[in-house]
DNA sequence: CTTGACATTGGAGTCAACTCCAATGATATT
DNA sequence: AATATCATTGGAGTTGACTCCAATGTCAAG
């Protein structure tokens, strides 16, 4: 007979808030077994599917990801080859899409000290350097568009 | 005299929804001058401050952030030195908090490596060292919280 | 003078992941 | 039996930055 756990233990456990582990109950994420008195029992398994929504959530994955993929597995041994290489692709995606955003993220890190720098002490060069600087990550920011508008379309609303 | 845009021309210059610019009207961000009809018209500064929110936002602030301290300048080359190092510790903080981001999502990488890795040809070893890994991960998770509940305190509700 | 494309407004809806509340019931301790 | 603490539920509120809508007004062209 193995170990079931209250809300609260689970709470305490892994710092996830109750109030959050009932959501996780109601949107089907998560959702453990009951008492008579209708009070969760959480399973050494739910436990497990908890930690792994954290450690998922860590890694930036929404809950419909994580709820897709990667429930209710709690050993990568005994995966189905098939369905191991469509998850592998799926992290594949998010691992470039997490490469960009550490890209972007060192482009931030350096306009944030140019600025800084600027702001203490002004000087021309300094200034210009910024402003190339700035047109470039301009371009950054207009790239990821839908459309750039070729003459003059209007798709957007008004 | 100088020129002043439409809100359509605006919205393609910069790539901003017309909706959007309404929007940075309505709470106080831009609110450009108006026409006998009402109509909103642009100046040059509205435009510049247009394109700082963009920069700023793609640098991850906030439109309350952006609207306290970057809206308004236009150059940095006259700007009050108090305002100028209030302004410059701001950015430090702000590029702390990048490089904290950039430290993760490094982590976020490598976790998604291990895992796709042992996914696609599982052995003990692969397996072994990403649980090491999401143990340490699990460590920072646990560390970002308030508190880690000394002795059964319970200070989330039920 | 109508058609179409533009503009205005207030107000409501969207998204994700919670977070909070009130009403009510269960359990444990004094 | 009373109190405190735990549990349940349905439902509403929160956040930030939009996004969409309907009703209405303006303006240029045919």
């Amino acid at each position: 007979m193995e170990k079931l756990y209250s809300i609260q233990e689970i709470s305490q456990k892994l710092g996830i808030p109750k109030d959050t582990l009932r959501y996780y109950d109601r949107i089907g994420m998560i959702s453990p077994s009951r008492d008579d008195n209708l009070y969760r029992k959480y399973s050494r398994d739910d436990l497990i599917d908890l930690m792994n929504i954290q450690i998922m959530q860590y890694a930036d994955f929404s809950l419909d990801e994580i709820k897709e993929k990667f429930i209710g597995i709690r050993k990568l041994e005994n995966i189905d080859s098939d369905y191991g290489e469509d998850v592998a692709l799926f992290l594949d995606a998010k691992n470039a899409e997490t490469r960009m955003k550490i890209t972007h993220l060192k482009k931030v890190s350096k306009l944030l000290d140019m600025v800084a720098e600027t702001l203490r002490d002004f000087n021309k060069e300094s200034d210009q350097k910024l402003a190339e600087f700035v047109l470039e990550l301009y371009k950054d920011i207009r790239e990821n568009e839908p459309e750039i508008s070729k003459e003059g379309c209007d798709h957007n609303q008004g």
